[in-house]
DNA sequence: AATGAATGAGGGTTCATTCAT
DNA sequence: CATGAATGAACCCTCATTCAT
């Protein structure tokens, strides 16, 4: 019977991840220091220690319940759409919408960095490798399931498309976290849309 | 050893800097200390320091020099082709013949690690920005004289295109260096050319 | 062993700048490493930074302390004197009773070099300027004093004597910092002392 | 029969310890490195060595020729006076006549520094004191031949007015090198020549 | 004789991690 | 539980000295 609840614990945890994410945004991984985290969540070192054996599980545990959280998020966004042409909307949309503010260009450099140093480690390779693959192979059944109902054209590569998807997706995103062009990002979303949908739809 | 020519100190310099990328692309730039670069060098630490006055200056340098050039045998590699199709065709192909090497992405890391550090940093952020848009308008200008010549579709937006086409190249370059799969990478090339080449030429 | 007592810190603060006088008296401010430090205080190089944010500051923060309590200290000596006479006999007293140790002579010289160096930096010249110009004046306002009471000579220009007082005080003490012959120290003092007093005080 | 004679030699030698006393009284011993020395010397590295095999034999050098070039020059200044008191006031107007300039500033806080140094070593500092002893035993001779002819007080203790009198000339030249009042050091030493003068002169 | 490239030991400083309180 | 003082390995950088040319 704990002195503190399972709950207070949970959400310490949390806060403790929001926190090093704020600070891996503001200035990397590497460069953040355990004291920059722990003067941005007002805790102690101690206590971070108690939650993560290191600074480097405390990476991996953020990046692995972010990409998970986001992963589950999108699939849940998809429950109430049925076409294949809604749902493709639908991914373009997220994008799309997206408030263009500097604390989203934080975030895409920590998903980026995060996936050049795992690419380095044999350890985390591995999971990187089948993370992005989860995702292309959520669009490819969704141009599978369209390709069945006669909606996308037989004839296209599914998987194919689903790569271009996710390579235009994550340089316009590496690119606007960099350059930081608000209008240049709005249009070459919809413009690959219309692009892609011209390619793969029945007329 | 003194009283060296010119040429020497040069080709010294040269294989410093080319040292130091094999260890940034090994283990990033943070990760790699001055003694990786001494070891893999086979100088001595203080060497470097007549060179370079920082490990920092060594890595802008390095990075500068790289961009430049990159920038520059592109240009020339275009000297040669008259129309607008051949010289989009060529860029494809430049990224089309890559040997798929682990040295490759190795490189490419690091380019991918240096904006990211750089979009974080006050002084080289202005500096990633305006090469970003060289070579957006690179491609920018092939396109409006293959418009000019009546080659390529009038109502083709030709800054959109352009950041489409890079965000394209650089996120296939990413996901490559990350997930490494050589089959998708040859594929996305292919078919992308297709996509944006029916877009944009006239028939 | 953290939640210490603010009295614990300052202790061990003390204990720092202790050690580091010490280790500054026996080889000087330059040739002093921080392991020296480290070595004899019987602490790690860490913690000292938790206390000092460099080396150049610690010495820093020694010698203004030293010069401020030292300064305090001799204020404080004279509350209990009434005469010019009395004070400046003992001024001479607290020099004439110091102990000839090996440990004062290194206290000297640390002082002597902190002067030097302090000369040399733009931002540390106009603080050892006035300081001693606070000694100076100290003596200055005994001197005037003892002219309006009348038992010092009214033609007697303090602001000299008290210059020459500091003067002879510094360079005998440098001497003896250097030379360190006992005898010779206590026999200046009594004859410098005989000599100024002959020249100033009202028969 | 050397290629390059004996006295371009000289004179090399020569340049050398000249520049590395500009460099010393400009950072300091320490903090002047041999690339400073090289810097201002306009030779090399090597030939440095050619000529002192360290920084530190470099250093003694310099301080040794420059000691005994003093006091040689001193002792000839005197030849020419034979009275005591014109020979006490020649020492009081080497000092009162100098040119009160930034440079002698520093030539004053390189010989201080000089002596601090030697006296935390074991192989300087029996040099040093000798040295002092030198100049003090200098001004012993000057007023015990003053007794023998009546000039100067019998009951004068030679020794101790001549330790009075040096520490009196160091003192304020450590001042004026640090705090660099103009005025104040002129006064001083005329004051203090009286004070001497009264105390030991015959009337 | 003169040069200055090369060396590498050593210094100041940082920071992830531990553990006594 | 929570704290933050303490640790020390590891890093970047400097600089006296050497020696091939």
């Amino acid at each position: 019977m704990p002195k503190v609840s399972e709950d207070y614990k949970e959400r310490k945890r949390e806060s403790l991840l929001e926190s090093a994410l704020k600070c891996f945004g503001e200035k990397g991984y590497q460069s953040t220091t355990m004291d920059d985290i722990v003067a941005y969540s007002n805790t102690s070192k101690g206590l971070i220690y108690n939650y993560f054996k290191s600074k480097e599980e405390l990476y991996l545990t953020l990046m692995e319940e972010r990409t998970n959280h986001t992963f589950k998020t999108l699939k849940d966004r998809f429950e109430k759409f049925s076409t294949a042409k809604e749902k493709i909307e639908e991914l373009f949309r997220i994008y799309k919408d997206k408030e263009l503010t500097e604390d989203w260009r934080k975030l895409i450099r920590v998903q980026m960095e995060f996936w050049i140093i795992s690419a380095r480690q044999e350890n985390t390779y591995e999971i990187m490798s089948n993370r992005y693959k989860q995702y292309r192979d959520f669009l490819v059944q969704i141009i599978e399931e369209g390709k069945n109902v006669g909606e996308i054209k037989k004839e296209v590569q599914s998987d194919i498309v689903a790569s271009i998807f996710w390579a235009f997706i994550d340089g316009t995103c590496l690119h606007y976290s960099v350059v930081g062009d608000d209008n240049s990002y709005k249009d070459q979303f919809n413009k690959t849309e219309e692009l892609i949908m011209n390619y793969i739809l029945n007329t």
